[in-house]
Formats: C-alpha cells, structure tokens, sequence
DNA sequence: CGGTATCCCACAGGATACTG
DNA sequence: CAGTATCCTGTGGGATACCG
C-alpha cells in the first residue's frame, strides 16, 4: 500500500504534462473563481463583478470571454421586453468539480493553518 | 441527492475565499509542476530544470525559494565529500495530493477532449 | 554543479472614464 | 446595466552571461 505515496516516473512524466495543459486554460488569478462564483447560479455582469471580489469589469469582461471560447461558460441573451444578459456554466465547467473541491478544501486547511502560526 | 450540483450561496462564497488562498501561495505557472517533480524523488537543481521542462534556472531558483519559505520543499546540502544540494518534499506538500490528483486527471480528460475536437 | 546578475519585454491586470 | 476604450504599471518570466 505504499506504492501510492511516491509517484513512479511515468506518473510523473505524465502528470507534469496534464497538469501543464490543465493551468493553461484555467490557470491565473480570475478563471476559476468566475466559474464558482457562476456555478451557485446564473449571474449577470455586474453580479459576477460583486462576487468575484476585486476582479475588474476590464478584465472580467476579457475573463469571460475566454471561458465562452473555452466551453466553460455560456452567454445567454434573453430577447424578450426587458432585455437581460446572463451568464451560466454549461456542463463542460461542471467536469471541474473535482478540481475545485480539492482546491477550496485545501485552500481552507492552508489558511487555518497559516492563522494558527501568527 | 441533487443538492451537491447547485453550490449553497454560503459555500460558494467560502469556496471564492479559500480557493484564491489556495492560489495564492500555489498558482502560477510552475509553482505546482515544481512539486510534481520532487515527488517522484529528490532532485539536484538541473535534474530539477530537466524535469519541469521549459523552466529557466532563473524562475527555478525563484520558485524554489518560495516554495521553501511556504514550507512545500526542503533544501538539503550535504557536506560531506563531494557537496551535493538536493531538494525534497516536505510532508506538507503531501497535503496537496489530492488537488495535484484532480488536475492531473481533468487535463488528462481536458487534453483528450481537445484533441477529439481538432 | 548550483546557482546569481543583468537586461529586457510581453502581458496580466489595475484605474478611470465613457457609451449605448 | 453591460460592457469598451484608454492608459499605465508590475511583474512573471525569457535570454544570456557569469561565478565559485
């Protein structure tokens, strides 16, 4: 049971290259938070600006875009009387789950512990 | 069995919280590629460079700083006869397994994907 | 080998103002 | 409201050279 504590070469090979992909397209400061913020619930702009804290509309606006191209985010128009931009996650963004979980857990245990050193 | 697809309102905003903590002191380009290649094992500076390919000794020795302060990686010298600097992983980096796990599986998935499409 | 020093630049991203 | 336009700065990070 101990093979799992240290990563075999292949793995490592491997995994230094997915995980290479993975930053590319989700990577940087404002991806993933857009796309949590997002998967509470469909969001227009200005909300998204509210729950992403500090993100600007400029790069917000340049933000989403990216993860429109990338599939992670879609952009939903309503026509009718008043007209209203949402934005949604599709399905594909859903395939982060994972990801984020990992991430947010850790990123909660990395805090606690930081506070409890100072 | 439905309620873990929507994030709670609370949890997401706990969630944008611990994740930019998370990236914080994890997010950039290299800092986790880093990682990756001294779980494999110890390494010396260039093995090091080798293996995270595309590095340059400048940011190496950048990121290898940081990631000593932030306690992910220790620098060992030995003294005895032919000197040798090696770098290991301290066993709060071992903390990260499951975010390294989940990257590397999505962009895995993520790399596959792109290249169905293309 | 294990880095450091210098130089340099592209670009992420901040601030502010503005528009339909 | 949903962005764009402009301007600007910081810095991540590449290239190259050098050092003990």
């Amino acid at each position: 049971m101990n093979e799992e504590i240290v990563l075999g070469s292949q793995e490592c090979v491997r995994s230094l290259a997915y995980v290479g992909d993975a930053l590319y397209v989700i990577g940087g400061k404002w991806k993933l938070r857009v796309i949590i913020a997002l998967r509470e619930g469909n969001k227009r702009f200005n909300e998204i600006q509210r729950a992403v804290e500090g993100i600007s509309a400029r790069v917000l606006s340049n933000e989403l875009k990216e993860l429109e191209m990338n599939g992670f985010v879609k952009r939903i128009v309503h026509t009718k009387a008043p007209v209203v931009v949402e934005y949604q996650v599709t399905s594909y963004a859903d395939t982060l789950k994972d990801v984020l979980h990992a991430l947010s857990d850790w990123g909660e245990m990395h805090r606690n512990k930081i506070r409890r050193e100072w």
